[in-house]
DNA sequence: TGGAGCGTAATTTTT
DNA sequence: TTACGCTCCA
């Protein structure tokens, strides 16, 4: 035992040690970026055990199964895994619904319906009330619902008196939809949450026996449980209240989605008694790098202060890269990764990061002519996928006949000839009398009705009872039957062999997925199997050894870090991005939200963070004028270091940099090296307004600095001598902002600055209250 | 029934 | 720019 005390408390700092070794009692553990909050909580779980807790008596919850999957594997090398509860929170929620059963008004034999099942039921819905989509976006209905459910509201206790005359509709809707989901005895994923919750709300006499049964409670990223997670975690500390939360308020990126910062910002009103850690030591990033986090984050109000430092070395200043344009944005991103993986590093050591998913063509295009490989970890996933989805449809099937949005899907796939058509006399037909679609289907002869797709609809339902034995079969087996027995997988052969994508290549992946299942799993059921795959996700599946150089959004960055981070698209309109700067929405506090996301991305960083934006880029196909990013002007301008680069044909002739030679920071101006032809051409500004705030009045372009009409001389008197466009400055009035254009002349320096919400003004500088922000670029 | 052609809208997306 | 959803036609 004291050998293994040892262990668990070995390499841990005063607050670290603290959080470990609490026992009982609430607690929550603020952990900044960083500072070690997984350790914490896994040594914490092997603490408990090391003391006495039987495992089983512990429950970890997390928000994703890789979170999950690393606890896991990293208690058990603690020596304390086996018997401990280690699940997400819907993952949760799903093994208490099948013990719960009719309390919770489900089948054993439910269907977990995944975002796009959602949605289809959702205009479904719309369609029986006769609600258009032109009059509310179903997209709508759905964020409105599941907002509802998070606040354990039903149809009947919808907003009540909001007086929007929209709530009437949505609630409608959503009361049709909670009877189709009844219908096909399936959940959505907020149900997961809201029924148990609604369980444990109304049975005390269960929250009681899972008080007894989870006697320690650990929760990760608490800063984005929203509130039926919170009810749910209330709930099942009750009576012991030995809760240990930890997250960081700092962190929460995902309000937009329901998460609520005030579970986490109220812990200690909730729990007066709580003892609170701060894990403020940053073991990952440079000192300059965490100062730069430290001070944008310092901008927002909603947060718990930490004062994060670290013992690591200052590092080289945190670059923020200026461009012209996009393309020189990626462009030279490219040839920074080329050239450091010609020495010293990986390409698995860089990542690129960026706030919308659009952003990442021109990098890959950059990346590509170069020969870099890199890889996305997009939301396109695995599961995602059109042959994966009909093959899961089939079990669905199999397992919950209810399942009707399944059974539209697989009921002409491959083409059995039942069209559009027929499906809409079955859906009647089931309508007049009452029947599950399942039920029409196989008795199809008796209703005249369908005509000529008597027969077809025959063969399926033969299909169906030849697959039926499945169930009872290994789930890799009953993959196998349904792909074979289906046509699909001749459907899918015919495809590739007509040299379409090898999709077959997928759906066997499938096969082995299953197979892995019934290798991981000590009674593998096909109903448990279906529950896996629709809990499982894409983030699940980054990998982050590959030696490829990753592309993400900020969202998909969280929890991840890398010696060489690149943020890009640091521009008003995109990072905030700009729905988050529209006044008067129901999103309040979003642009702290946005900083957050920017934080986030800032504290990936180990070795090397660079801040880029562009003057230009391409967005939604026409060229638009940006702006830099307010962040940008409110970081720590001391650990900072500025550079712009601007394409040669635009650049002062009166000192033309050579061509290739490295700068001081060993960096090759790229631009230089464009042939003429690659130029950037003069373009016409893009509409204005549509990304951004830029009245462009004035031509938003860089041109006039560097035309080389300014007197050198005279330029080192003023005491405006080094100031350049592309540097920041800051004007009592109108706050931070970019110097565009400047001009020195006859005693006065002319200079144009572009504010974020302000647009662009033009100063003369000697009279105007402006003063720098940071120092500029060297050289 | 399925494909071509057009119009429209456009974050992020742990489960 | 692009992706998707809808309509219309073979």
């Amino acid at each position: 035992m004291a050998l293994q005390d040892l262990s668990i408390l070995a390499d841990l700092n005063e607050p670290q040690r603290r959080a470990v070794t609490h026992r009982d009692g609430p607690l929550l553990v603020l952990a900044g970026p960083g500072s070690g909050k997984t350790r914490v909580i896994t040594r914490r779980a092997a603490q408990l055990v090391a003391s006495g807790v039987p495992a089983r008596n512990i429950l970890a919850l997390t928000f994703t199964n890789k979170a999950a999957d690393e606890m896991r594997r990293r208690i058990r090398v603690l020596g304390a895994g086996e018997g401990m509860w280690v699940y997400t929170f819907h993952a949760l929620g799903a093994r208490l619904l099948h013990e719960f059963g009719p309390l919770a008004r489900v089948e054993p034999s439910f269907t977990i319906y995944d975002e796009a099942d959602r949605l289809r039921l959702i205009k479904t819905a719309m369609q029986a009330c006769e609600v258009g989509e032109h009059l509310i976006q179903p997209q709508a209905v759905q964020a409105d619902i599941s907002r509802a459910k998070n606040r354990l509201q039903t149809p009947e206790q919808y907003d009540i008196g909001s007086g929007f005359v929209e709530d009437r509709t949505v609630r409608r809707v959503y009361a049709a939809y909670e009877k189709l989901l009844e219908k096909h005895n399936a959940v959505d994923f907020d149900d997961l949450l809201m029924r148990v919750a609604i369980v444990l709300r109304d049975h005390p006499e269960i929250v009681e026996r899972l008080n007894i049964r989870f006697r320690y409670l650990l929760i990760d990223e608490y800063q984005d449980t929203n509130h039926a997670q919170y009810l749910i975690a209330d709930y099942l500390s009750q009576q012991h209240e030995n809760i240990c939360a930890t997250g960081d308020p700092d962190q929460s990126i995902y309000a937009w989605r329901g998460a609520d910062l005030g579970n986490i910002l109220d812990f200690e009103r909730d729990h007066p008694d709580a003892v609170v850690v701060r894990l403020e030591q940053n073991y990952r990033s440079t000192g300059n790098i965490l100062r730069v986090a430290s001070r944008l984050i310092a901008a927002n109000h909603k947060r718990k202060v930490k004062d994060l430092w670290t013992e690591n070395e200052p590092g080289g200043p945190v670059r923020v890269w200026s461009f012209a344009e996009g393309r020189d944005e990626a462009e030279r991103i490219a040839a920074t990764i080329a050239e450091q993986c010609a020495d010293e590093r990986a390409y698995g050591d860089f990542a690129i990061v960026y706030r919308i998913n659009a952003v990442s063509r021109g990098l890959e295009e950059s990346l590509r002519s170069r020969g870099i490989p890199y890889r996305i970890a997009r939301g396109l996933e695995f599961y995602n996928r059109k042959e994966i989805k009909d093959v899961v449809a089939y079990l669905r099937v199999l397992v919950n006949p209810a399942d009707a949005l399944a059974l539209l899907r697989i009921i002409n796939t491959p083409a059995r000839g039942i069209g559009a058509t027929t499906l809409g006399r079955l859906r009647e037909i089931a309508a007049e009398r009452g029947l599950a679609l399942i039920d029409v289907v196989a008795r199809a002869r008796e209703f005249p009705k369908l005509k000529t797709a008597v027969r077809k609809l025959a063969a399926f339902t033969d299909l169906l009872e030849r697959l039926r034995p499945c169930v009872e079969r290994r789930v890799s087996d009953a993959v196998g039957d349904c792909l074979r027995l289906s046509g699909l997988e001749a459907s899918l052969e015919e495809e590739r062999e007509s040299g379409g994508e090898d999709r077959l290549a997928n759906v066997q992946e499938l096969v082995s997925a299953a197979v892995r299942f019934e290798e991981e799993t000590v009674e593998p059921t096909l109903v448990e199997f279906l529950e896996r795959v629709s809990l499982v996700s894409d983030q699940d599946r980054v990998d982050e050894t590959a030696g490829c150089v990753t592309l993400m959004t900020l969202h998909a960055a969280k929890g991840l870090e890398f010696p060489v981070v690149f943020i890009v698209g640091l521009e008003q309109g995109l990072l905030p991005h700009e729905r988050s700067l529209k006044q008067g929405s129901r999103q309040d506090g979003s642009l702290e939200e946005e900083r957050r996301l920017c934080f986030v991305g800032i504290t990936r960083a180990k070795r090397m963070l660079v801040l880029s934006h562009a003057a230009e880029r391409i967005l939604r196909g026409s060229w638009v004028p940006r702006c830099a990013s307010q962040f940008l002007a409110e970081i720590d301008p001391e650990a900072v270091q500025c550079e712009s680069f601007r394409p040669a044909a635009r650049r002062a002739p009166l000192r033309p940099r050579a061509a290739q030679e490295p700068d001081e920071d060993g960096f090759v101006r790229l631009d230089d090296q464009l042939p003429p032809n690659e130029r950037p051409r003069e373009r016409r500004p893009g509409r204005p307004g549509v990304f951004g705030t830029i009245e462009s009045d004035a031509e938003p372009d860089m041109i006039e600095l560097d035309r080389g009409d300014r007197d050198p001389r005279a330029q080192e008197r003023s005491r405006f001598a080094d100031w350049e466009p592309g540097m920041f400055v800051t004007h009592e009035k109108y706050g931070p902002g970019q110097v565009v254009w400047i001009r020195p002349g006859g005693g006065e320096t002319r200079a144009s600055v572009r504010f974020p919400t302000y647009g662009e003004k033009t100063f003369i500088l000697e009279l105007s209250p402006l003063s720098k922000l940071e120092r500029g670029r060297k050289g």
